[in-house]
DNA sequence: CAAATAGTGTCTTTGAGACACTATCGT
DNA sequence: ACGATAGTGTCTCAAAGACACTATTTG
């Protein structure tokens, strides 16, 4: 690829350049997880113009050689210590004047993350303050920046959708769980009570039961699992 | 906007600019309509290289000055002459290596059209000559340039899963409608025979009759339907 | 044994699927 | 009357919803 500034001149010769001048691409990052039975996402604050000192996504620019895959996984392991964790694009943000500075495009994307891999991952970094209720953001609690909330409820729409029908509450959990955490997950993601026993027909052919226990109190000890055939890393 | 390449040399300034060298973004349409009960895309024929002489998906550059949805509605417009119908956005596809020119990000938009509309807008241009059957695409049995045929295999894939849930099938109808047109365009959809009986009470709450039917030869005359409140244009 | 959570059995309700039937046109 | 397509009634079956019950732990 070293004579690809030259051939892109060339094949841009042929327009009318000024219609080609280029906006900038950027990744913003949706990073969920569960914590006090709540959905939280991560959010960082801006340390300048515009917005400053608002809550915005992580995010980075999208670099010439990189894919968007790959811009993704490198804002996670930037802004957040992950690495491994389920992600998904969600959509791309385009309007004009969404960033007062300069045209920027942002390709959105969701990752789902047990909390106790983001606490674990962050290492020194105190990454819990980081993290607010989505239900307190879309409320109008917090003073967001750009088009931020919008994305972000986006976001949960789209989550809360994929649970009615996917696997996708087990990614907020570690390699073993338990039936009644599996449960309220679900519910949270849901936004409404679920009743037990239909709850565990239907999850049952997606779970493969282990020998193992969890005992957290005075009463009956609950039966860790395991997510069936589609393994979890 | 006077002082925006000023403003964003500045605020690029304090990055590593070589890692923001900036990409290219366009939108790439999938105009799906219905003829001859088949699913159809409408296509261009490559005529310069790379790929030149292969089929290749109609798009454009978006402009700095416009939004995604406005180069959408500029795409349609000088490609099919289009205005107003259906689109949603499917996916933003960003391999590093999907245009071996340049870097070209490209967005992806579904459009659904029906064909008597596609036809007469048109005018001159004989637009029928430019679809391609989705099925024989999917074949292989066609060049297709760049990564457009993944990208319209997804838009085939987006499109069956909605006519699963959605009301989706109105789109490739006029206002008025029978309901076995309706039917033949889910079944057409889905890829799959569907129940008469079935079908007309899942979908009567979304469709009101009027007064009107066509007739088709020696048999009964089907009434005429409109879709329900959600107004078609 | 009481309190608390884990886990199961079963009746009800809903909607999808299957199929048989009637209705209305042109010839 | 007949062939053809439009349109309806109803039985079956599978899944979701609702609820009552049993099981196992700690103190």
């Amino acid at each position: 690829m070293k004579n690809k500034n030259e051939k892109e001149k060339q094949f841009l010769d042929s327009y009318d350049s000024s219609k080609f001048e280029k906006p900038s691409v950027t990744i913003d990052l949706l990073i969920f997880t569960i914590k006090d039975n709540q959905l939280h996402i991560l959010l960082v604050e801006r340390d300048q113009m515009p917005f400053q000192g608002q809550l915005a996504l992580p995010g980075v620019f999208v670099g010439i050689e990189e894919s968007l895959e790959e811009a993704v996984k490198r804002g996670l392991k930037q802004k957040a210590s992950l690495t491994d964790i389920y992600f998904e694009q969600l959509y791309t943000w385009g309007d004009v004047d969404r960033d007062p500075r300069m045209r920027i495009i942002s390709v959105s994307y969701m990752a789902l993350v047990p909390f106790s891999q983001l606490l674990s991952s962050a290492g020194e970094q105190n990454i819990e303050q980081n993290l607010y209720t989505v239900e307190s953001i879309l409320a109008g609690q917090e003073e967001l920046a750009f088009d931020h909330r919008n994305i972000i409820a986006y976001g949960r729409e789209r989550v809360k959708n994929k649970a009615e029908y996917s696997l996708i509450g087990f990614q907020f959990l570690e390699k073993k769980f338990t039936l009644p955490q599996l449960q309220l997950i679900y519910e949270i993601l849901l936004g409404k009570q679920l009743y037990k026993a239909n709850f565990r027909k239907k999850i049952k052919p997606y779970v493969v039961e282990t020998e193992e226990f969890v005992s957290t109190g005075a009463n009956r000890p609950s039966k860790l699992y395991l997510q069936a055939s589609t393994n979890k890393k």
